[in-house]
DNA sequence: CCCCGACTGGGCAGTCTGTACAGCCAAAGA
DNA sequence: TCTTTGGCTGTACAGACTGCCCAGTCGGGG
């Protein structure tokens, strides 16, 4: 389940670039392409790439503000809730946490008066109890993976 | 810099089935290659699409446990503890809030025990006030653009 | 000592990409 | 109404890449 050290350099090097293929790829790590084709699909089906698809900005889609919303959620309600927050295109991801919140959300909204909107519809149902918003300002680390590759690569 | 009802397809095809190419896109949405092509590069030169890097999980990485981690930072120290935090590769993603806490970051573990790791090194640092984590239990809604993008496409 | 898995280097057919060009059409402006 | 502009359609072509296969090499485990 460990991650090699070519496997590492491999999932970097995508991660840079992305557009380069199989062969240009195999090129830069210095290896056959036979190699890295099998490396990648290994990749794949343990799951560790997940895949390629796109990487959308919500902001340039028009929803530059984002928050997360911590939510208290009544006993016995978390699947309807799920299933409710699962229906609000604005909500990104969901999460169940152990503290002292139930849920924590990522939310985008057009705009900070389009954030109430937004709130509105996500607490607006019964099994919430309460919510806190907590409006992000700035993002000094995007999310981001090949910090932890790297490392898992010189560990595994 | 709205979404057209094309656009909006284009990136939900390539979202669900992104191995792909722009041939085989063209041919789903009937529309010439020519212009899912320039589709495609309208989208991203306007930063829409940021990208088609790989998507790695880093539960298969050997991080199966996700938290979130509430910081609250002393005045002034903001611009340290950004670097401080950056250099931690189990920091995935860094937000500054309002709210009670100055900054909200998501981290991964090994373990629950590694979490203490985890935690010990992001808050072993002069500027970092106080820290409260809430550890991920289950993630009912992982990170998704599709609807947001489906949503923006009819408006816009 | 042998077997097995992994990597190498090469080859082949099929397909896709990047790019270009001419024609068409609808909307905006003169 | 005529003209211009921008976007889409089909088409074409050379170059490059992919998927697949195979024989040979190499190092570690049995």
């Amino acid at each position: 389940m460990g991650i090699d050290e070519l496997d590492g350099r491999l999932i970097v090097l995508l991660a840079r670039e992305p557009r380069i293929g199989v062969l240009e790829a195999s090129r830069r790590l210095g290896v056959a392409r036979g190699t890295v084709q099998a490396r990648l699909d290994r990749l794949q089906s343990n799951g560790v790439i997940r895949g390629f698809g796109p990487q959308v900005d919500p902001a340039a889609l028009g929803y530059p503000v984002t928050a997360f919303a911590t939510l208290e959620i009544k006993q016995g309600q978390g699947a309807d809730v799920r299933a409710h927050l699962n229906g609000v295109p604005e909500v990104l991801e969901l999460h169940t946490t152990t503290g002292h919140g139930d849920m924590l959300c990522r939310l985008v909204a057009r705009s900070n008066a389009d954030l109430q909107r937004v709130i509105d519809r996500v607490v607006g149902f019964e099994g919430i109890v309460r919510a806190s918003t907590a409006i992000v300002m700035e993002n000094p680390v995007p999310l981001r993976v090949i910090p932890l590759v790297e490392q898992a690569a010189q560990e595994g």
